[in-house]
DNA sequence: TCCAGTCATAACCGGATTGTTACCAGCTTG
DNA sequence: CAAGCTGGTAACAATCCGGTTATGACTGGA
């Protein structure tokens, strides 16, 4: 999970880029057509929020490029007066748009609400960190690794990597696979995550990538340190 | 439900003011440091609206002060072009901001959306001091230091933490963390505060954080160093 | 049929969490 | 001073929780 931000407004930059590291999202940050665009094949963001006005070439530009190489959710930045382009940057493929001045939890709301639709989408491969779900072929990717998984575990990692860095609590996990109500079977649960864990090689007690948050839930640990 | 609105200029506080009271909300008012603190202490408001440039001390300063005292909303106004100074606002515990001249419907609008995340005791941590409680994560800050509590010794700080620096009866602290209705067991309550207390490293005799308050209840202490 | 994969169920272990009882010290009150 | 309150501390027991292992039912394919 990485967040990539294009502004060449120094200031506009520094408060983006802390309202979103205080939601703990990794951020980068480029100031240019040229230096955003660099930045988005290097670091591979899952969201990229972008100015309109940049040196080298307008954002809209930019939007349009990204989203031909990529679906990851795309965000204007405008200035207020600018309204009238937004249809063109909606139309370029952006996803959603904000209006300075913005509150930074609009922000970070407004970004969270993208990456979870984005998370949602059945179909495509979803990611976290090192790790890439084919919920279709039930295969999961860790870095080289191509690991088979079953429906079940499938459907685990789905919901864990919709919600990459955060804590998922038992009882959704379990509504989530099994479809049971609270109280239902949390020896069910035990097992699912154990047989992952072996699977992928993870260990309880130092979790590379499943993380135990007693008595709540578990976690899929983003920026597994090195 | 009361808010504070502390600015030098005052036609800015007039334009604030009618604006705030036109939405029905009483508002009090200030136009300094000084009465802006003592304002706050005095009132107790919901929600504080700062400007950055005050006669007394910078709009800054008292929002480090106000935040460490308590957990109300903050929202700073500043002057277009002082955006570099708005990460320095965050960082200290904003949480909303607005560039002059805005309209009086945004304000309106950020104030209600602002008052309506405080009220929804969400994920976002809890704060109070140098307390930080992230109760979705059962995990609690003190500076640098994290601990994990267990779901008991959390809703026992969400009850402090939510009422810090004031004195919370005993037997609100028991409903509100087993549901007993009056005169149900105090050595319960004893039990998780010593417990509490071993974690966290809080001597009875010279409370940091909780102190006793003989035959009323207990009281986390907000600003105890020095 | 056999076999492998998947999944539900149960049992066991160790540690954490919580409830219970007991004891001690300080204070207030009669 | 004695009685009774309070709060802090300790020790113990009951329970919960998560990890682990084992087993059997069910399935689809060879």
């Amino acid at each position: 999970m990485k967040l990539l931000v294009v502004d060449d407004d120094a200031d506009m930059l520094a408060v983006v880029s802390f309202a979103l590291r205080q939601a703990s999202f990794p951020v980068v940050t480029a100031n240019s057509y040229g230096t955003g665009l660099a930045a988005f094949h290097a670091e591979r963001p899952d969201l990229a929020i972008l100015d309109i006005n940049l040196p080298g070439g307008s954002g809209f530009e930019l939007c349009g490029v990204l989203r031909r190489e990529s679906n990851a959710p795309i965000m204007m930045l405008t200035a207020r007066g600018e309204e009238a382009d937004l249809v063109r940057a909606l139309e370029l493929g952006a996803d959603d748009y904000l209006t300075k001045p913005f509150s930074p939890r609009t922000l970070v709301a407004r970004v969270k609400a993208l990456l979870r639709r984005a998370g949602q989408e059945g179909s495509s491969p979803t990611r976290a960190g090192d790790l890439s779900l084919d919920a279709e072929l039930l295969l999961l990717r860790i870095g080289e690794r191509e690991i088979r998984i079953t429906p079940l575990e499938s459907r685990l990692l789905q919901l864990l990597l919709a919600n990459a860095g955060q804590v998922v609590h038992t009882d959704r996990l379990l509504v989530h696979v099994w479809g049971h109500r609270g109280g239902g079977d949390r020896q069910l649960l035990k097992q699912l995550v154990h047989r992952l864990r072996q699977k992928i090689g993870d260990d309880p007690e130092q979790p590379r990538w499943l993380a135990t948050i007693p008595s709540v839930g578990y976690m899929l640990r983003v920026t597994p340190q090195s």
